[in-house]
DNA sequence: TACCAGGTGACTG
DNA sequence: CAGTCACATGGT
């Protein structure tokens, strides 16, 4: 389905001084060693999980994974199938205390029943019910609105144009930021901007690319560089200050 | 047992 | 702008 971009074979494979005792700011061949290591390591990833399937499940599945893990979110997906409750419209037409029993396993069920009511009613308001209206739209457009919903924040918005609409818009999540800090790549502020812009002022706007590249962080920082890191299983620790035992996690 | 897991919005200084 | 808090379940 997706064909990785020639780009990546050109990709740098060196990183620069891993042991630096302060932040530096990191540049294009550090994003591109990144990249590149985990890609190397690990393969392509395959991204977005689904259980089965389909636009509609990927944008449900983007509100109720926040902060919590997939296997939650999985139990509370196959409640919403399994109740019927698989439109847009069946959600805006079933009641709270429903909502909160399908989606308990989510986390945050009121909190979310509000997400999935309010995005539901943005999509048949402005969409006709259709997401394929929404994924149409250029990119600014289209995070703006998923922006506007609420209950939808940036890294939401970035995983449904990315993995939903398939147009490329950086995904930033705790575990982008981890990785960059434990990296020493100094971020200018810590805003969500911040870190994403890194990534789209260094490498090409490619959907394929950005979606392996988030994938891959996310994989090998679930497992490897946990709150208290596996340094000694990692791919990336001869280059890493964390790893090379410069600098504390 | 306490901590952790693919955030967001409300509120504060 | 940066920091803090509530929101809530299931796994280890």
């Amino acid at each position: 389905m997706h064909t990785p971009p020639e780009i990546i074979y050109e990709f740098s494979h060196v990183r620069s001084d891993p042991r630096a005792r302060e932040p530096v700011a990191p540049s294009r061949e550090d994003v591109e060693w990144l990249f590149t290591a985990l890609y190397d390591a690990y393969g392509p990833r395959q991204w977005w999980p689904t259980v089965h399937g389909g636009s509609f499940e990927m944008v449900i599945g983007a509100i109720l994974v926040q902060n919590i893990s997939w296997s939650n979110t999985e139990r509370a997906l196959i409640n919403l199938r399994d109740a019927d409750v698989w439109s847009f419209k069946a959600i805006s037409d079933t009641p709270d205390e429903t909502m909160h029993d399908l989606i308990r396993p989510s986390g945050y069920y009121k909190a979310k029943t509000r997400k999935l009511k309010e995005f539901a009613d943005f999509i048949m308001t402005n969409h006709h019910g259709d997401l394929a209206n929404l994924f149409a739209l250029p990119i600014g457009e289209m995070r703006n609105q998923l922006l506007s919903v609420w209950g939808i924040g940036e890294e939401t918005a970035d995983d449904i144009i990315l993995y939903g609409a398939n147009k490329p818009s950086f995904v930033v999540d705790a575990y982008t930021r981890r990785i960059l800090e434990r990296l020493g790549w100094d971020i200018q502020g810590k805003s969500y901007s911040a870190y994403q812009q890194l990534f789209h002022d260094l490498l090409p706007h490619d959907a394929y690319l950005f979606n392996e590249y988030h994938a891959l962080i996310d994989y090998h920082v679930a497992r490897i560089c946990k709150k208290k890191p596996l340094c000694n299983k990692c791919v990336l620790a001869g280059n890493c200050p964390v790893g090379l035992g410069v600098t504390q996690p």
